[in-house]
DNA sequence: GCCAAAAGTATCCATTGGATGCATATAAAT
DNA sequence: ATTTATATGCATCCAATGGATACTTTTGGC
């Protein structure tokens, strides 16, 4: 069995400072861009940031915590004081973009203008929507923070969709239906099995067929 | 730039032999267990029927093609005699599910029968639907065996949901809400995010969403 | 029979997520 | 003001993976 030990792009100099050496990171601060202090300060909630980029512009599946890491300017390491895994950090991810999303919605004031600011959230951030709706649902039954912003989302939906409906059976109903439309046509469309001239097409068209009966 | 892009089992260049090398395979055959031929055989097939398996246990995500090779008794790099890349098997794996499924809808003789066959071939085989519907359609579009594929599916659909409809754009758009309700349908369902007490009322729901209108 | 291509194999590479063990900075307790 | 705990950061190691290169063995057509 090989046990080739692969230093990846290992590039430091010899020299590991001695057991208790003098001063640390006297002179030496050219190999790295090394932070000014030990502590980050801010770690997580940048961490956060760099992520939501590089998910954006590279999608949810690709996304490596060492590049994430490097963005920020820590070890890759680090980054497991703050998220358990990799996974806890999409998830982390997933729930930032589901508050802001219903921050949009929370603001329509009807059926249509709900659709509207659905899809364009998720059209114009597509990589991040993909991401929302790729956490597996038995994730989010472990992850208050995302549930609760995935609730706020559909609390949204149901004053708007089915606030004067009074059977609850119904009102879940309602619900259902504005999602399979909305999951549905958002996926399709984005997938380009929908060549639809326009957003503002799929908007109405969606709008529509949520509309009926 | 080249725009190759099917790769569908095409092999790469040829492969100039260098003369006069020493024996190997000659007296160890005790490392490993070699098969008894040095071909295979029907390694492409076999390779396609472990992958399915496999996707259909662990997801596609998570396939591996040393995991493959090593069910069919390969070394990992022969698949790639086979598969110019890990996306072209899955691609692959893809075209014969939408086979399947096309197979089975095509003996339906109504809507609902239609709705009802899509669904169940979709929750039977939940990760291997995840599969199909995850191909990039960049990916379709240069890979013809699978695009193939998907557009037997959808004559089907043609077929009973719009056969008797003049205006060939009104047949679009009736196909585009089939499939926007049964992929939407399917997916929060699946994600379990729509916990209907039963396949058959999935179906009926769905059926009668497609129906209106 | 010869030989080029087809189909395998071993081996290497870069990159990744994760585990361990240790170092250090800061807050809390003394 | 020390001491101590804990949170946070780092270097290093590891196994696994997709892929590249280079080589060997079959096989089918001549």
């Amino acid at each position: 069995m090989a046990r080739t030990v692969w230093h990846g792009g290992l590039r430091r100099e010899a020299a590991t400072v001695a057991p208790g050496a003098p001063a640390l990171y006297e002179g030496d601060m050219t190999a790295k861009p090394r932070r000014a202090t030990y502590r980050h300060g801010n770690l997580r909630a940048e961490a956060l940031k760099a992520a939501a980029r590089l998910v954006a512009e590279q999608g949810h599946e690709r996304l490596s915590l060492r590049e994430v890491a490097e963005k920020v300017g820590v070890a890759h390491r680090s980054l497991y004081n703050h998220f358990v895994h990799r996974e806890a950090l999409l998830d982390a991810v997933a729930t930032e973009a589901y508050l802001r999303l219903a921050e949009s919605v929370a603001r329509a004031k009807t059926p249509e203008e709900y659709t509207a600011r659905y899809v364009r959230f998720a059209l114009a951030n597509r990589a991040l929507y993909a991401l929302m709706t790729s956490r597996p649902h038995a994730t989010m039954k472990h992850n208050p923070p995302l549930q609760a912003a995935v609730h706020k989302v559909i609390t949204e939906a149901i004053r708007i969709f089915a606030g004067d409906i009074e059977s609850s059976i119904e009102r879940r109903r309602v619900v259902m239906k504005v999602y399979i439309t909305l999951y549905g046509g958002i996926s399709l469309y984005a997938a380009g099995v929908l060549d639809q001239p326009s957003e503002k097409a799929l908007i109405a068209e969606l709008a529509a067929m949520i509309a009926q009966a």
